[in-house]
Parts: C-alpha cells; sequence; structure tokens
DNA sequence: CACATGACCGTAG
DNA sequence: TCTACGGCCATGT
C-alpha cells in the first residue's frame, strides 16, 4: 500500500537536524496538489525523517497562518484531521479549506484518504 | 538530567 | 469502528 510508513531503517540516514527541518516539510507540503491530501507520516518519509511524523506536526505548527503553504492537505494516516484544542480552531479552518476543495469531511473530521491521496512521481523530486 | 506533552503511527483486542 | 498500548522524537518545564 501508499501510505506505508517505513519504520526506522538503520541502513538509510535518518534527517539532519541543521536546522533545514521546516524547511524541507514546508517545500514538501508545497508539492501537494490542489485537491489531493498527504499525511505527515509520508512528509517525514520524503524528506527522510523516517519515524519523525510528529516533528511534521511541529514544523507546520510552527508555520505563521495564513500562509502559502498548503498546511491543510496534511492529515493523519488515519484518514483524519487532527483535532486538538492547542490548535486554537486551526483545525476547524483545515476542515473548511478542505471542504472548499472539493473533499468531503465528515463533522467528525474523517474523510476519503485512499481516494485523494497525492502519489508523488519517484523521479519529480530527484 | 528527569519528566511530561504533542497537528503521529501501527498493532492488538 | 472504537479504545488501549508501545514506540517514536523534538520541546518545554
Amino acid at each position: 500500500m501508499a501510505i506505508q510508513i517505513p519504520l526506522k531503517d538503520p541502513s538509510v540516514e535518518p534527517y539532519v537536524s541543521d536546522g533545514t527541518f521546516d524547511q524541507r516539510v514546508w517545500s514538501q507540503v508545497a508539492r501537494i496538489p490542489h485537491g489531493r491530501l498527504a499525511t505527515y507520516g509520508q512528509i517525514a518519509d520524503l524528506i527522510g525523517a523516517y519515524g519523525c511524523a510528529r516533528q511534521v506536526g511541529w514544523a507546520l505548527r510552527r508555520l505563521k497562518l495564513p500562509s502559502s503553504v498548503p498546511w491543510h492537505r496534511v492529515v493523519n494516516a488515519q484518514g483524519r484531521i487532527s483535532m486538538s484544542l492547542s490548535r486554537e480552531g486551526s483545525d476547524w479552518i483545515q476542515r473548511d479549506l478542505l471542504l472548499a476543495e472539493g473533499i468531503p469531511v465528515d463533522g467528525e473530521g474523517r474523510l476519503p484518504l485512499r481516494q485523494f491521496l497525492w502519489q508523488p512521481d519517484a523521479h519529480a523530486g530527484d
């Protein structure tokens, strides 16, 4: 399946904490097409930060809203918007933005992830 | 340094 | 489909 989150593989360099983590996350998120979705683990995977899905969440949290980065297209692997009081309502804003892009989201934040999951081209990212 | 907390993930029951 | 648990790792106290 497409949503496989590889566990930390010692044969691969995890990720470099050179201070560019946020930048890497944002640039990958910026690649998600309009009307498509990606998961936190998927983004972590794409930037070589295996097992750092939580850090992707932190990186998105650091965005100053409104932002040109389509942060709302990132949801959890369970196919739900990660609802949290600490988000100060940005979770509900996320729901509105997704609805505006044509993605059906129910009252509990559930959405058809399989159907809208973004599958990046292998050769596109270099 | 110890400990608690997250926009997480997968498995088990 | 739901809850519970363990593992994960950067941050904050």
